[in-house]
RNA sequence: UGCCCGAUGGUGUAACUGGCAACACGCCUGAUUUUGAUUCAGGAAAGUCUAGGUUCGAGCCCUAGUCGGGCAACCA
């Protein structure tokens, strides 16, 4: 916070609370439900809850909402874990809402006891007509007026498991005309006889959202409960339930969740996405997930960075996906390794090279000195990348064309003298020749040339599998869109090429960030094996030619 | 038609709480460059949703509108 960047206000409220003494330390929690996989918006959350905590001297618990066993599972526990750390933040405590069920049960016991809680016997249909609607005022359950006596023994009775799933339910006592639809006898408890992730069959009855979310807070000392906007209206519920089960007061505030570009961020239809194949997974590359960056390449700073940069606010937001590829173009920029990679090979051979082969050296990065260099074999051999070539080249097009130099990355100018095709007309070699006294470092060839492109010497290529991804969808907002999401589908966002890669990248580890050279930044991916090489680009430079070429 | 949020360049976020609107991304121009990358220099772009009001002074305060979003799952 040495900044004099200004606070966004969540920061200001902690700062304001710290500085009145109304809290020695701030308590946040991160509540994911493990009943998907975490995704960038998660990614958001996690940054401002963690992030607060650290800056603040504070703790931030890791706390699973999980009551609602029949959609959660462990796998997703492990997962989300795992991405957390993987973002580089570690929690106080692991915690879990079953943790609680006991201290919850007792909860909902002292509301019945208060006369604030009934059983209520109506179907989930009867319920939604009592509940009206925004502009009708509700109608009050025929079970609403049950005694204390039994409501404590019909709650009881549920909890033994006497009753059916759905044949009775526990609903506060609040007002069924309360302009808050929320507010008009809201949901506390219903049967579902489910295994639990974790208390397996001890429960037949769980606790909804609004009876397990602010009590954990308060069991745990949450200061300040952030969550998204959608939970404004729960806000007065949750003091509701404070105010009379006289527990901690931990406080709700609500930020605007992340929307961007070209991106599907609702957990539901990534899931969907899954399960009907439209992806490989939750890791497939093309997911918003954190899983499915880690493996594309994404490094945590960069996803830290660009959390940093959105802001934290409440006003609905659409970020441009730009700003993500700026952010870890930023940071691999700095980190990543310069390799030579050619994804769409075209033959060249330099008629007048007769050393055989030689080995010539290349900076691992220019960012970065202490990367040091590798040697590149060179030979008469070459692969150079098709769009390097042009037979009949645009204005201002500085690459290889007939009669045309280019300079080869740390080796040498090559001229282009004869263009070779086979019969339907397609470009198949080229015949070059090469000048001895432009090596590079010690060119005293007088010659000067716009162009310097990559290459690989063809009989020391390694043959490498690169998957090129562009964007998941094809629609930049898709909350306007009106129908299905799946139509807004990016055909085309997956292509697969077969390259050759300089001899240095067999010793590629999973860990390793590359910079192929002028294609973008590339990391090996998990299906690589050690007979094939395969990789991910985890996005591409930029580009100003291709943007001039555009406009034409 | 009820209630609740919100409104600042194309996008996102600021504006020391009432003092001539800033930062970042993007965009444009130029320089450097053995990556058309990076880097560097410069530029265009909002007068703060509208209309009133308070004030010497309003993006910040008040009033009334307008527009956008949310709210009626035994999901979270």
């Amino acid at each position: 916070m040495a900044e004099e960047k200004g606070l966004n206000f969540l920061e200001e409220i902690v700062e304001k609370d710290l500085k009145s003494g109304k809290y020695q330390q701030i308590v946040t929690r991160f509540p994911p439900e493990p009943n998907g996989y975490l995704h960038l918006g998660h990614a958001k959350s996690i940054c401002l809850n963690f992030g607060l905590a650290k800056d603040y001297n504070g703790k931030t618990n890791l706390r699973f909402d999980d009551t609602n066993p029949v959609t959660e599972e462990t796998e997703y526990v492990e997962n989300i874990k795992y991405d957390v750390r993987w973002l580089g933040f570690e929690w106080a405590e692991e915690l879990y809402a079953s943790d609680y069920f006991d201290q919850l049960y007792q909860l909902a016991h002292k509301l019945i006891a208060k006369g604030l809680a009934y059983v209520d016997d109506s179907t989930s249909e009867e319920i939604a007509i009592q509940k009206g609607t925004p502009t009708k005022a509700g109608t009050n359950s025929p079970y609403r007026d049950r005694t204390i006596e039994e409501n404590t023994k019909l709650f009881q009775e549920m909890k033994e498991g006497k009753y059916k799933d759905g044949a009775k339910v526990l609903r506060a006592k609040i007002d069924m005309s309360h302009a808050n639809m929320l507010m008009r006898d809201p949901l506390l408890y219903r049967i579902k006889h489910a295994t639990h992730h974790r208390t397996g069959d001890k429960w037949c009855i769980y606790p909804m959202y609004d009876f397990a979310h602010g009590q954990s807070d308060a069991i745990e000392g949450v200061t300040h409960s952030i969550c998204t906007l959608e939970f404004v209206p729960h806000r007065d519920l949750y003091n509701w339930l404070i105010d009379k089960l006289e527990i901690y007061p931990s406080r709700q505030y609500e930020f605007a969740r992340l929307n961007m570009t070209y991106t599907m961020m609702s957990k539901r239809k990534l899931l969907q996405l899954v399960n009907e194949k439209y992806v490989k997974g939750w890791d497939d590359p093309r997911m918003p997930t954190i899983s499915a960056m880690r493996r594309r390449g994404f490094t945590p700073e960069s996803i830290r960075d660009f959390c940093d940069r959105i802001g934290v606010a409440k006003r609905d937001n659409l970020i441009d996906f730009g700003l993500l590829e700026f952010c870890v173009r930023d940071h691999l920029n700095k980190i990543a390794l310069r390799r030579m990679v050619v994804l769409d090979p075209l033959k060249v051979v330099i008629t007048n090279y007769d050393k055989g082969e030689e080995l010539l050296p290349s900076e691992n990065n220019p960012e970065d000195e202490s990367a040091g260099s590798r040697d590149l074999p060179f030979s008469n051999i070459l692969y150079i990348e098709k769009e390097d070539f042009m037979e009949n080249p645009p204005k201002k097009y500085f690459r290889l064309a007939p009669g045309g130099m280019v300079r080869l990355k740390s080796a040498y100018i090559i001229q282009c003298e004869e263009v070779i095709k086979d019969d339907k007309g397609e470009v198949t070699e080229l015949r070059c020749v090469y000048f001895p006294e432009s090596k590079s470092g010690s060119d005293n060839s007088g010659l000067s040339v716009k162009g310097v492109i990559h290459w690989v010497s063809a009989q020391h290529a390694v043959p490498a599998e690169v998957r090129l991804y562009d964007r998941l969808f094809n629609t930049a907002d898709l909350g306007s869109i009106e129908d299905e999401f799946t139509n807004h589908l990016n055909p085309d966002s997956l292509t697969i090429q077969n390259g050759f890669a300089e001899p240095a990248m067999r010793e590629a580890k999973p860990e390793d960030r590359f910079q192929f050279m002028r294609t973008g930044y590339f990391c090996l991916d998990t299906d690589s094996t050690n007979e094939k090489l395969v990789f991910n680009r985890t996005v591409t430079l930029r580009d100003m030619w291709a943007k001039t070429q555009g406009k034409g």
